[in-house]
DNA sequence: GTCTATAAATAGATAGAC
DNA sequence: GTCTATCTATTTATAGAC
């Protein structure tokens, strides 16, 4: 069997995944519904078999990558381990996740930009509880003198759109040879970025400013 | 005379500020040239009298900013002060322009989402030029030995991202009322917010680690 | 489940009068 | 400089055959 054939009934998934990289790297308005269609290699007949519409394609996309991320962000806030663990594990499992799903990065700076206008109240809901996460965790290390008493949303705000940029930044970079400076800088990998962001957050709610 | 009353020839000034915000609000693919004409009280073909296209349009408007925020930073950098106190100053500037003009960040955002999709090679090099200016003030700061030696790429990439977010969030909140958590953080003034990242930016930057 | 053909709405852009 | 009216292309979405 070709490396690339589909078996009959996956349509379905391979419209998901189309839609995602095109949302990903044109946004709502500018993706095309043909575009997608022809990515995923069905008809746009197809598209609307599966799904009710463009707006409802969007949101299935969204869901995906919110519900993982919210569920591994509760799973660490809720653990056993030291605050500053934790806030090391939630960084780690951001990235992870963002890594994972390349089309998860641009999607949210986008919404971020928008103020969020494409977002239905339900999957907003599942938005805001990475972020309780996040703050159940600095609580924490606040409550037990381990954090300073730096504010949980500027804190929070600090931290993830750097991630969210950090990838969705390599796609610039790649489409701009011979630009020196911002985009003729080197890709870096996903271990060293970890760390990078884990120094930051550590150095920012330090106790002993 | 009536406080809205636009005085003849100001039609290119209307339609420019009209853009700016509808950009901010839509982004480039959404943002409609009759929805600029009507703000801006203007017909649609006095738009196109004034700018060749939409695109150039978006142009002049990413532009405008630009150009501006790279100057200061240039001359942040070229000045004569310490490398901790032109690190203050780098960032109490873009904090400043951003203030300054609300359709910068979510502009960015989305620029940066899409991997500069709609900008071309001359304003992306001013672009780059605001980059340069902060990677001149850390390479200050580490030959003399105030820094410590994190990645100038990663550093601009933890450090403005939350600039953006921090402005583009604003109206995140105003339209999600009643909703706990993200959407609920009361907003912060701009003066308590450049502490913050200037906080933020020492931290990171701080040689003892 | 899958496709071809097409409807219906809307977009950016321009012609041409004043 | 300013406006009305309109052209042309494109887009989302669906009807209906297989």
């Amino acid at each position: 069997m070709a490396l690339k054939k589909r078996v009959r009934g996956d349509s379905q998934a391979a419209v998901f995944q189309a839609a995602a990289h095109e949302f990903a790297e044109r946004g709502f308005e500018a993706a095309r519904v043909d575009r997608i269609a022809a990515r995923a290699r069905v008809n746009k007949a197809m598209l609307y078999y599966h799904y009710r519409s463009k707006h409802a394609l969007y949101t299935e996309v969204l869901r995906d990558m919110v519900r993982t991320i919210s569920a591994r962000g509760r799973a660490i806030a809720d653990g056993a381990a030291a605050a500053d663990v934790k806030l090391d594990d939630w960084v780690a499992a951001i990235v992870e996740e963002a890594a994972a799903r390349p089309w998860f990065p641009p999607i949210m700076l986008r919404e971020l930009a928008s103020g969020a206008s494409h977002i239905d109240d339900e999957t907003f809901a599942m938005i805001n509880g990475v972020y309780l996460g996040f703050r159940d965790v600095m609580a924490q290390g606040q409550r037990d003198g381990t954090f300073g008493d730096a504010d949980p949303v500027l804190t929070y705000f600090t931290i993830l759109p750097s991630i969210l940029i950090f990838f969705a930044r390599q796609r610039v970079i790649s489409q701009r040879r011979g630009m020196q400076g911002l985009a003729a800088a080197a890709p870096r990998n996903t271990g060293e970025f970890i760390r990078h962001v884990q120094m930051t957050a550590r150095a920012t709610l330090r106790r002993d400013r």
